[in-house]
DNA sequence: GTTGGCACTCGGTTGAGCAGAGTGCCAAGG
DNA sequence: CCTTGGCACTCTGCTCAACCGAGTGCCAAC
């Protein structure tokens, strides 16, 4: 249907408009690029692609802007993924490199996220449900309270309280802590249940509520995947488009204060591969505007927890997705070696 | 020098131009308050005011604003703090005491802040140099890898990782765990490395590397201030003046990101009352068009941290002041049950 | 010290006019 | 059938002038 030379066209204005953020016209798109075609020609070419709905114009008489199904179409058939330069993956390894824990770890992928890229950068924690198991630990911080602590894989680690019914005994409360980690260091998250099933069993009756009780409060931490933590960067990057939609900022960052939408969001990614929502593709009606490139990163080949960026519909795709890609690599890396 | 009725004006001033958001003319306040004197008068007044630089004209011929002087004086002599409504206090109680654990506590409070004030809340987590220990766990990862936790009286958890020289016995870690905890548990972290200091005497010469390795983690852990985190929200209450200032929003935003400054600026503040700092009292640059209003909050008579909101110098001091203090009062209420 | 009057200033808005960019259409040429 | 140059047309954005109104400073009178 579209030919090579309009699909070529296409290629141009986006690539136009993304540099110059002002609509393009038919005779700007022939001196920039050598399309071996008169402008009259290009125009044809731009009706017909206006009539398809990969453009269209602000008014009658003005350049033309690509339009969401026109972004969609440069992504998916007309554009790759730009790798990052060697300079540049070496900068990455090393600043990841400097990070001393978990917390330290996300927090410069946020901010290496949002340099690089220049838009608002959305890192997700390690996922609780797909992670394994290093450690479980239990405190006794007074007679009848336990302090639970879990530590993942990926350096994560969670505390809960809990209240027993009855005094622990320092023996079982040994009994316990070994018996638990026997069963479940280094197991899956989702393996946990029906690993520690018939634990109670094992006690003896007195200390059974308490096993109880404490196994109620693991599986809950494990199950509680609305604990999910992200974290967020760059959003002075934001008012770079200011004046291209002065109004539209505000729903942007409220929608980035709303955690739950943004988990929701990069819920959506696919698990491995780049995966890009161009404006209206976004459920959030704030984000409409918006484009969200995101990623699955992970120690291993499965993604624990995604990450990505969040710009407008006209953004530099093709850097973008390479940036993110490589980003998500080496934190992957870095989680592994830790 | 001020008279009586020129404070009064300067307070009808700073209340108008906060509520209309426009430069407030002689015959407008007049109709508004009644000062019981005539527009010349006030007119004269405003001269005077505007001499000693309380407040001044962004025009020949258009109101006046307050100055950041004028915003000072207001703040010092003209207003009080604005109690919350039993209602309201109510609510903020019902709020914060739905948190689960220290994260929580945290974001409930940004969001509540943001809510309450509708502007930027700002809310440090609570200081480990003004805490005290609670507990102190090691755990052997692996033969001669170590985790070290530290868990302090306000539920905050910090975890580190030990690399031992050598392999680290069951009955020497459990040794040091137990005279960790009984020297330090209870004490403050001030205080923690004079306790220490002896404690690898009492080891085995085989067992002191490793004991050393580990008092030096710990040390570090408590020394580290860096480690200072924080947790902000309300960044879309920005945008509601972007008419004011349009392109003062960027390095607000660029200010709210850099944690250092952040943090910097929430030191300055007092430990007890209420603090503000006004446009250009603010060190940072890009905060000069902007106040910070914070105040200490802690589960006992001192502070352990600090809170507050940044918004523009044209802001509700009473009412911020009053939000920000009712909201540390029950933050600290909050910490101190659990 | 307060008040009413008055001339003056200046920012913001409105409307006309103009320039420029870009389009759609058409007829001619390959 | 596609491409091309020409041409009339349509918008937007900018500038300029005029105008309105809010607000001021000053002054003379009370």
């Amino acid at each position: 249907m579209l030919s090579e030379r309009r699909l070529e066209v296409l290629r141009a204005i986006v690539q136009d408009y993304v540099g110059t953020e002002e609509p393009v016209g038919s005779k700007a798109l022939t001196e920039r690029h050598n399309l071996g075609v008169s402008p009259a020609t290009v125009r044809n070419d731009m009706a017909a692609l206006e009539e398809d709905g990969f453009i269209h114009q602000p008014h009658t008489s003005a350049g033309r802007i690509p339009t969401d199904k026109g972004y969609r179409l440069f992504v998916d058939r007309l554009a790759g993924v730009k790798p990052m330069s060697g300079a540049e993956r070496r900068a990455i390894h090393n600043f990841l490199g400097g990070a001393v824990d978990l917390d330290d770890v996300i927090a410069r992928t946020v901010r290496l996220l949002a340099q690089l890229t220049r838009q608002v950068a959305v890192v997700q924690y390690p996922s609780l449900t797909r992670s394994t198991v290093r450690h479980v630990e239990l405190l006794a911080l007074a007679p009848a309270r336990l302090m639970l602590v879990l530590i993942t894989d990926t350096g994560r680690v969670e505390q809960r309280m809990v209240d027993c019914p009855s005094l622990v005994g320092e023996v079982a409360l040994a009994d316990l802590r070994a018996r638990l980690n026997s069963r479940v260091a280094g197991r899956r998250f989702t393996d946990v249940p029906q690993l520690l099933q018939d634990l109670p069993e094992a006690f003896e009756q007195d200390d059974r509520p308490m096993v109880t009780m404490v196994l109620a409060t693991l599986l809950e931490t494990l199950g509680e995947e609305t604990e999910e933590r992200l974290m967020i960067g760059g959003t002075a990057n934001l008012t770079r488009f200011v004046h291209d939609f002065p109004m539209t900022i505000r729903p942007v960052l409220e929608a980035l204060e709303e955690q739950v939408v943004l988990l929701k969001l990069l819920g959506e990614a696919k698990d491995s591969g780049v995966t890009v929502r161009i404006g209206h593709e976004n459920a959030h009606e704030g984000l409409n505007s918006t484009s969200v490139v995101s990623v699955g990163y992970g120690s291993g080949d499965e993604a624990v927890a995604k990450l990505g960026v969040v710009g407008p519909t006209r953004m530099d795709y093709p850097g973008t997705m390479g940036a993110v890609r490589a980003v998500a690599r080496y934190v992957g890396q870095i989680l592994a070696e830790s």
